[in-house]
DNA sequence: CCTGGTTTGTTTATGCCGTAAGGTGCTCGC
DNA sequence: GCGAGCACCTTACGGCATAAACAAACCAGG
């Protein structure tokens, strides 16, 4: 389930995330090295393995030293979502115009998530946070400007394109996580999968005849990197075609709009 | 965190979700009452309320005799989030174009994510999963089947849409979680942010202007619903904007495809 | 230098969690 | 009438977040 942001004091959690006067790094611990370490647990061992426990061990400390510096495990990670949104390039050039640019941002994006899969598990749409998604937001407002759209489709859009990459890098880490965790190719995994599938579903082409014939063609290989297994090719040609989809409706609001 | 699929025997998970052979419905529980029961929790005390426990007692018995029936929870999960899909609509009518039936489709998606908010956090991106989450797909196939679009961009485009209205469903979700767990009303919780939120980050506007712009005005009232507190309006009004720059892709494609 | 308060960490304890293990009694086929 | 198997129980284990109480190290003012 996702975490979500401590209820308690949002006084001292705002002063968490904007690194406000009074975390000084004495010789000890401090908040960095704890969120440092944190996002190091996250990456190496997944959400579910991130514990006070497993982060104080890491540390050399105990689990409950670290309450010193964070409140709750649900504000470290806030710190940790925050810490790791920073890693995201804040420049795009917008000379060869916004499209290039925005679809730039979603690669860099897609990776950023996959780099950090446990992302994705942080309580989706949470509004007021830290600095870094204001940064990233701002990335995206500085992209989008040259369209010249009103805020009120640029809320839209940006939602649109961040929630659209979320969920496009979210298929991807789950195919991942599957092939890593089985110890299978992903070859392998489906075939097993389709196997139990057609017989406990035998009329399944006759119930889903439109999802059937979807299914049935296997996706060319990625251009550029062959390596690239069965089903996380499938999950990047969705995102490739999804996003020019995504990318052709904003241009037709800025065409409307009247800009360009 | 999300809750992952039982990494146990795909055979058994297979059969449950697909109601094969074998579960009979005797005098005492079953995978259904189970199930049911197990979603009533989730609905009302939220995904973080679920635990075998909790459901045991609201059927009367303990933790440890849903196990009789349900491998584990994690497989549970699977089975709630199966069943609570077939809440959603099957029937779109295609007469007035596929937009229209898109659109609806959207909405209707939006509140059945809204009526059973931990849907969100079941682990997005799961793929083979049960026979509901195919009539979902076959649904939106069958609306967009007359844009006769290739099977390649048609998946992108499904996968879009999806993602985009579970990422708005969040947005609203979580609204209401902020203001359901702080007992203030929306205006309240929001204004009180924004107390700390000058107090800790002053130079918020210089060091993002766009993104200050942006959150300046007020969105206007909900047509039909003047009710809809502030944030939730906000976000129903992005999820309205958003989707029709959404569809406006989709008809690009449509377009260049040459169908209509 | 001593002394007392603050800071930083510990250990311990409470009450959750999922679920393995090992009952107990009931029902049914023989 | 008896053994098998089923449905459900209690108990137990190891893990979790974190409250509470305590210890040691630092730093202030005398």
């Amino acid at each position: 389930m996702a975490v979500y942001a401590g209820q308690g004091d949002a006084r001292r959690s705002m002063r968490l995330l904007w690194r406000a006067p009074g975390g000084a790094a004495g010789p000890g611990l401090s908040v960095d090295v704890i969120v440092d370490a944190a996002v190091e647990v996250a990456d190496r061992d997944g959400m579910a393995a991130l514990s006070m426990r497993a982060v104080g061990e890491r540390l050399g400390r105990s689990a409950m030293a670290l309450y010193t510096y964070v409140p709750s495990k649900a504000e470290l990670v806030d710190l940790m979502y925050d810490r790791v949104l920073g890693e995201l390039p804040s420049e795009y050039p917008v000379d060869d115009g916004w499209r290039v640019a925005l679809r730039a941002w979603a690669v860099d994006a897609r990776e950023f998530f996959l780099t950090h899969p446990w992302v994705l598990q942080v309580s989706q749409a949470r509004p007021v946070l830290g600095p870094n998604e204001f940064a990233m937001l701002e990335v995206l407002l500085r992209i989008l400007r040259p369209t010249g759209l009103g805020s009120s489709v640029l809320r839209g859009v940006v939602g649109a394109v961040v929630q659209f990459v979320r969920g496009a890098a979210g298929v991807i880490a789950e195919a991942r996580r599957a092939a890593r965790e089985t110890g299978m190719t992903d070859e392998e995994w489906w075939f097993s999968r389709s196997e139990v599938f057609e017989e406990v579903a035998p009329d399944f082409a006759e119930r889903f005849p439109l999802s059937a014939e979807l299914g049935e063609e296997e996706p060319p290989p990625v251009e550029g990197d062959e390596s690239v297994p069965y089903l996380e090719r499938d999950a990047v040609l969705n995102f490739v075609t999804g996003l020019e989809v995504l990318l052709d409706g904003v241009e037709a609001a800025v065409a409307r709009a009247g800009g360009g």
